[in-house]
DNA sequence: TATTTTTTGAAGTGATTGTTTCAGAATTGG
DNA sequence: CCAATTCTGAAACAATCACTTCAAAAAATA
C-alpha cells in the first residue's frame, strides 16, 4: 500500500462551498477553489474529480446540512402550530444572516435550467421541505390547531415561495426590519 | 462626416439580453454576445463599451420594458381591486412563460452582492413595483374595496416576495398548475 | 467625384480558464 | 529497511477569456 490522503475531504468541500456560494458556479475559478481548499490541483483531480463533481458535492453538502438542522429544530417545539411559527421566524433569521442569500435558490437561478443533475438535487431538497411543512400542517389540523379545510400541500408551497422572496428583498435592501415584518405577517396569514 | 453605424443598437441590446438571461453574466462570453448581436467585437467596443456596460444596458432595458408593460396593463382595469387581482394573475402567466426565470431576480442573486451599480438598478426597479402596488392598495382602501387598517407598504412587499418564489418553484418543477394555484391562493389572501 | 471621417473585419493581445503531466516526496506493508 | 504504491507540488497544456490593433472598406460632406 502507498501513501494515504492527508487532507480532510469534508473540510475541503465546506471551503469550496463558501467560494461557490459567494461567487457562483461560473464566477468561481478552479484557482479560487483550490486556494480556499488549500490543496494542489493534482490532488483535487485525483480525489474529488472535476469542477462540476465538486459542485455537486457542495450542493449535496448544503442541502444535507439544512435538512439535519430542520429536523433538529422541529423536535424542540411542543405543538405543530408552534413548530410552524418557529420555522417561519427561523427562516427570517437565516435570511438576515446569510450575506449572499440562500445557496440553493442562487443555484436554482444560475445553473438549474441547463444542469439536470443539479436541478434534480434542488428539486429533491425542495420536495423534502414541502413534505416537512405539509406534515406539520396536517398534524396541526388533526390536533384542531388549524382549520379543517386547510390544503396542506398548497399552504406548504405558499410558505416556501414566500420566503424565497425574502432572500431577494434582503439582497437588494439589506433591511432586517422589513424581513422580520414580512415574517410576522406571513405567520399571521398562515396561522390566522 | 464619415460612415454611420449600420446596426441597430437597441436591437443588439435585446439580443444580448437574451444571452445574459439564459447564461447569466459570468456564463455569457463575449463571443456568445457578439455572435447573437451579429456585430464584430471592434464595433462592439467602439459603440457599446465593454461587457459590463452592455450588461448595465440590458438590465436597464429589461426593467424599463417591464415598467412600461406594468403601466399599460394597469390602465385597463376599472377598479384598484381588480387591477391588483389582474396583476397577480399576470405575474403568474409571466412566470409560467419565462423559461429561465425573471432576469432581475436571477441577476439579483448572481451579481448584485458584489456589483453596486447593478444592485442600485435592481433596487430602483423593486422600489417602483412596490410604489405601484402600494398606491393601488391605498386606492382600494380609499374606495372601500379593502379594509381600512391595511398596511399598504407591507402588503406590497408581501406580494413581491411571494411571486419571487414562484419563479424558483417553476424553475425546479415546471408545473403551471402549481403556479396558478399559488396565484389564486395569494389573490384570495391579499384581497380576502 | 474627391476627401474626410468613421466603421468594420480579421487577426492578435496577454491573461486566465479547466485540466494534465510527471518526477520526487511520502507512507505504507512485507 | 526495502520495495511497492500513492500522493503531492510545480510546471505546462490547449482553449478560451475580455479586449485591442490596424489596415481597408464604406459612407457622408463638399
Amino acid at each position: 500500500m502507498g501513501r494515504t490522503v492527508t487532507f480532510d475531504q469534508n473540510e475541503a468541500i465546506e471551503k469550496a462551498l463558501d467560494v461557490f456560494w459567494k461567487k457562483g458556479y461560473n464566477g468561481a475559478s478552479l484557482r479560487d477553489l483550490t486556494d480556499a481548499m488549500k490543496i494542489n490541483s493534482s490532488s483535487f483531480y485525483n480525489t474529488l474529480g472535476d469542477k462540476h463533481q465538486l459542485f455537486v458535492q457542495c450542493v449535496k453538502h448544503y442541502t444535507h446540512k439544512r435538512r439535519v438542522l430542520l429536523e433538529q429544530r422541529a423536535g424542540t417545539y411542543d405543538s405543530p402550530r408552534a413548530a410552524l411559527e418557529g420555522f417561519i421566524h427561523d427562516v427570517a433569521a437565516v435570511v438576515i444572516k446569510d450575506a449572499h442569500g440562500c445557496f440553493a435558490i442562487k443555484t436554482a437561478f444560475e445553473v438549474s435550467p441547463d444542469d439536470k443533475r443539479i436541478q434534480a438535487l434542488l428539486k429533491e431538497d425542495n420536495n423534502f421541505t414541502r413534505t416537512f411543512l405539509s406534515t406539520l400542517i396536517r398534524s396541526a389540523v388533526d390536533q384542531g390547531e388549524m382549520a379543517d379545510e386547510t390544503d396542506a400541500e398548497l399552504l406548504a408551497d405558499y410558505i416556501i415561495s414566500t420566503y424565497t422572496g425574502w432572500y431577494e428583498l434582503h439582497l437588494l435592501h439589506q433591511d432586517p426590519v422589513k424581513i422580520n415584518k414580512l415574517a410576522a405577517f406571513t405567520a399571521r396569514q398562515v396561522l390566522h
